[in-house]
DNA sequence: CTTACATTTGAACAGTTATTCAAATGTCAA
DNA sequence: TTGACATTTGAATAACTGTTCAAATGTAAG
């Protein structure tokens, strides 16, 4: 393997790439993955945090999980989520200091 | 400063963090922020490289360069593009080998 | 001035998507 | 079984967005 970095993207690597950060690119589903970032969470916990309807939160888990964004465990009645891949959730926390930092 | 990380994003930290990722989140544009990543481009270079219309690369890049993830020199009839943010470009390359690494 | 080249801009269209609401499914206890 | 609670699913709508095409603007040289 070459050490020279590439700064050219297959089409494939491009919108697979894409496809995760579009994920990311709608700032409900964004405070959805920062809300269960570090510890797990069921759906309407997440839905009271942030005052948005069950299926609405629903609807974006479904999209992340999709994506391995995040992980379901289910325990009785209620469903837990919680980032999946840790890749992601290093680069997610990353941006978001970034942001605070301004 | 509290040394305990939040988890929990303010909407507006939230609206401008999604604003970024939805940027990244179209194919063409992330190959456009790619290609121009570590060396200056003009605008017709990197339509010519990715095989799109010069005015649709011009369209993205004026979005790009909204949200100061690029920025524009003119030197004669060319405008040369290149990545702007330093953090922002650090994070781009190492989702980009994150992705190529499957 | 004109001419050629590079980039930007605006309108218009097609496809995508976030949200809401209602109905359905799953789970456990009485 | 019933009932209550938690989550998922589907349809329907409104708003957004990527792309194309043509026209306009900017820039330098003859």
């Amino acid at each position: 393997m070459s050490k020279a970095k590439k700064t050219f993207l297959s089409d494939d690597h491009a919108v697979a790439l894409a496809d995760l950060f579009r994920l990311l690119g709608d700032p409900t589903r964004l405070k959805i993955v920062v809300s269960c970032l570090r510890t797990p969470l069921a759906v309407s916990d997440i839905a009271g945090r942030l005052g948005l309807s069950v299926s609405l939160v629903s609807h974006h888990l479904r999209l992340l999980k999709g994506a391995r964004l995040v992980r379901a465990d289910r325990q009785g009645k209620q469903v837990y989520y919680e980032a999946d891949d840790l890749h992601v959730r290093r680069m997610v926390e990353d941006m978001v200091t970034h942001i605070a930092e301004h």
